[in-house]
DNA sequence: GAAAAACGTTGATTTTTGTCAACGGTTTTT
DNA sequence: AAAAACCGTTGACAAAAATCAACGTTTTTC
């Protein structure tokens, strides 16, 4: 049930049996059916959800009633409204299941109480949170420094997985592109090879 | 010297006059004069710097020479190419000062000694990083789902005194956009009012 | 198992944005 | 103090992307 996120877990700082057993007191598990919300936006975000199965994707609204998808996330990814759930302030995301899911949920006042009474918890989060944001800065660079065609063979090469489990139209929401566009471009690329 | 970073810091963790001291011996000042480098790419980018004074930008060079600024940093905030300090590979992005600038720089040395000997140093630290974090996708979010002059105006918004500060064609980079298409959206946003 | 919805692609057209060139007015450099 | 570089804007034009419509296929729903 907590396997995956216990091996994520020991991948940065290493736990003894002991300290997952307490780790796990603070964590619960969440089955979630396709299509399913985990937060509507409006909602506070209560929890930061860890994939054990399934996939999610986070997305907003614009006045037009348009998605744009934010983020994804798989197996072994940590996903939620951050902002919400750190200043319990209404959610601008939506989060919702793209497959059946398997979460494992940690709770605002878990996160919180285990921050107090565990260091090494605090130095995963600490890692957590550096990875997310390097990752998220290399995609910011690519999005303002990279031509179409570069740009998404880079997305490929840093999303392989996800690139070939998810819809296409929504990977050009992700990208911030009609879906039209980017049939084009995977066709412009294919076509020069 | 350290007043500014003293103060942001006990802002998200209140330091004793002793952990200071101690903090304090594992900083180091630098003064940057306007257009010298911080970092530049293919160097391992050795230091984080924080700002007590001063401006710096950091920017990306495309296949075509063209600059692309990935980040700004004015008084109080934190600069380096992450990536390239955590890992100790070479950096991707240009850092140069905009203006003269005093920093002060946390050396990977230390950084990761603090990190082992003091708590609150690595409570710092993670919070530092979710602000980055959440700041970066709030930044991620607007650009794609928000229009071009509801964008410009939500930046202003959320870096005011920088849009004040900053030559405009640094501005319109910032965002992925040309110098003439940023000026003739803020030529439509002041016609419609 | 049939109907409906979702998906990816293509073509025609419109809208948006980038590019190039020029300008007057700064600021910086020397 | 003069020369050079930089800055923001505008106009004319070219390039890129969005939009709208249609299509055959696949997947989901009931």
């Amino acid at each position: 049930m907590y396997d995956l996120f216990f091996q994520k877990f020991n991948e940065k700082i290493a736990l003894t049996a002991e300290e997952e057993a307490l780790v796990k007191q603070y964590l619960t598990p969440k089955k979630l059916r396709r299509k399913q919300y985990l937060v509507q936006e409006g909602d506070v975000c209560k929890n930061i959800c860890f994939v054990e199965k399934g996939a999610l994707r986070a997305y907003v609204l614009d006045e037009t009633g348009d998605e744009h998808i934010t983020a994804f996330a798989l197996e072994g990814w940590t996903l939620g409204d951050l902002s919400s759930f750190i200043k319990a302030e209404p959610a601008t995301w939506n989060i919702d299941a793209l497959e059946d899911c398997e979460l494992v949920l940690i709770s605002k006042q878990a996160y919180d109480e285990l921050l107090q009474i565990m260091p090494k918890y605090e130095t995963y989060i600490r890692l957590l949170m550096t990875d997310a944001y390097m990752a998220l800065q290399r995609r910011t660079t690519y999005m303002i420094s990279l031509p179409l065609e570069e740009r998404y063979l880079a997305f490929t090469q840093m999303y392989p997985t996800l690139f070939q489990r998810v819809p296409q139209h929504m990977i050009a929401s992700f990208m911030g592109l009609s879906a039209e566009t980017l049939s084009r471009v995977r066709n412009r690329i294919s076509n020069r090879k």
